[in-house]
DNA sequence: GCAAAAGTGTTGGGCTTACACCCATGT
DNA sequence: ACATGGGTGTAAGCCCAACACTTTTGC
């Protein structure tokens, strides 16, 4: 048997699956107990059976003339109003029962820095939950929720996806702030400048902060020629349009 | 707007999107040059249009009543009469214009053993090609398989996948063998036994070689307590039947 | 001056690398 | 005996964790 993948032959047999794409949206803010930065994710209301009024990642449907990221940024838009500085493939879910009709999601995670959290809606239908304490969400929502938490604390120590989560100019403090916030621990400050110093990863600039009660420090920018990961040969360039930086 | 993955109202938009599974299967076999360790890959002719007569990736449509790695395994074993030891998710392609038609396809990839790898038949329809010698494939297989061997190459280096191309009892050349041949460069037999054997990876057994022309080696076999490779909450059981270690 | 965060210096331990050397077997 | 790969010993170098210490600001 020679079957391969693609031919056009025998293609009536897929044709009860439904391809959608959902997207795992983390941001850092400060945690509302104590005030240190957490991360966070915002979740939409379902308002249909199956899980009719649960929380639930946002996506929707990929349209025939849409390909996969392309789609899981148009929904991510069209229900959160976010346009993700960093937008990664997680994982294609396809169990048979994972909802009561057969539906593949392809799953994306995304980063995304201050001014674009605030761009997200926080009413009824979109709220922010801290990423370890959300509800239950529909279908195997929680599971997806899981691994691509597990996904970032992996990758934040191995790329440099964690200046995703900062705006223009940083402080090295913040840097580690967000480091700790997705590891759940501390960090030496001492040594966490030496490590991030000796790379290329940040490049220094002239200015400095002011106003704290104590020293200035100096800010930091993203080194524009390097990607935040590596992803090997696949080139995933963000959809156009977005602030590729 | 507020719509989510898998809402059933406008199921419509996707109905034109098909989904299919193929998967790289590596193995280890002998240069035909120099006889070392090399990795080889099995590859299917395609006997219909698109790209009729090309060579491509063993795979085939997703079938409604199948998950998408039980699809394909069993895609696997019917076009190749493989049953891999490791089957890992690679990534789902799903570019609009990456087939004629409109197909999302779901890649894995796969690690046999050479007992595995003897059941794929080597004729007109299935042929053994050296991994980075193989000739241009059809659709966007050349891309796939690229980012195949990166992860590979990646993985091999933080995980225990590299056991899944040996047989139940290995010596630590074997087990070296297997790194060097991803890696692409020689390891210090010294250095690399400290390095295995201090970790509980693998386990020593009382058996040795014999009938070489030199010092017997102790057989070591993989240890049954861990996975290849920590998928994180992802379990991804490997499908009914197949062995597990 | 004092508190607080920025930033530098120094030291010890663990891990990797390189390579010298001994061991056991078949011919 | 000797060639060959199996296996052990050892020292240099690098990276990292820990922590003492200095600097610069606001109050």
């Amino acid at each position: 048997m020679t079957t391969t993948t693609d031919a056009h032959a025998d293609d009536g047999a897929t044709a009860g699956i439904r391809v959608a794409v959902s997207t795992v949206i983390v941001a850092l803010r400060p945690h509302p107990d104590t005030g240190e930065p957490a991360l966070w994710m915002p979740l939409v209301r379902r308002v249909a059976e199956p899980f009719d009024g649960s929380w639930a990642l946002p996506g929707g449907w990929v349209r025939p003339d849409e390909g996969l990221e392309d789609s899981a940024a148009a929904r991510l838009r069209e229900t959160t109003n976010v346009q993700p500085r960093y937008l990664e493939q997680l994982y294609a879910f396809g169990d048979v029962d994972r909802s009561p009709s057969r539906v593949v999601s392809v799953v994306y995670w995304a980063l995304v820095h201050p001014d674009e959290a605030d761009s997200v809606p926080d009413d009824w239908n979109v709220r922010w939950f801290l990423a370890d304490e959300h509800p239950p969400l529909a279908f195997d929502h929680d599971r997806i929720v899981a691994y691509a938490l597990w996904r970032l604390r992996n990758k934040v120590s191995y790329s440099r996806i964690a200046q995703a989560f900062l705006g223009d100019r940083f402080t090295l403090a913040e840097l580690r702030g967000v480091y700790e916030a997705v590891l759940g621990r501390t960090l030496d400050p001492a040594n966490f400048r030496r490590q991030v110093a000796q790379g290329d990863a940040v490049l220094p600039t002239d200015e400095t902060t002011s106003g704290g009660r104590h020293r200035p420090a100096r800010l930091y920018r993203s080194n524009p020629d390097l990607a935040y990961a590596d992803n090997g040969p696949l080139t995933t360039p963000l959809p156009a349009g977005s602030p590729t930086r």
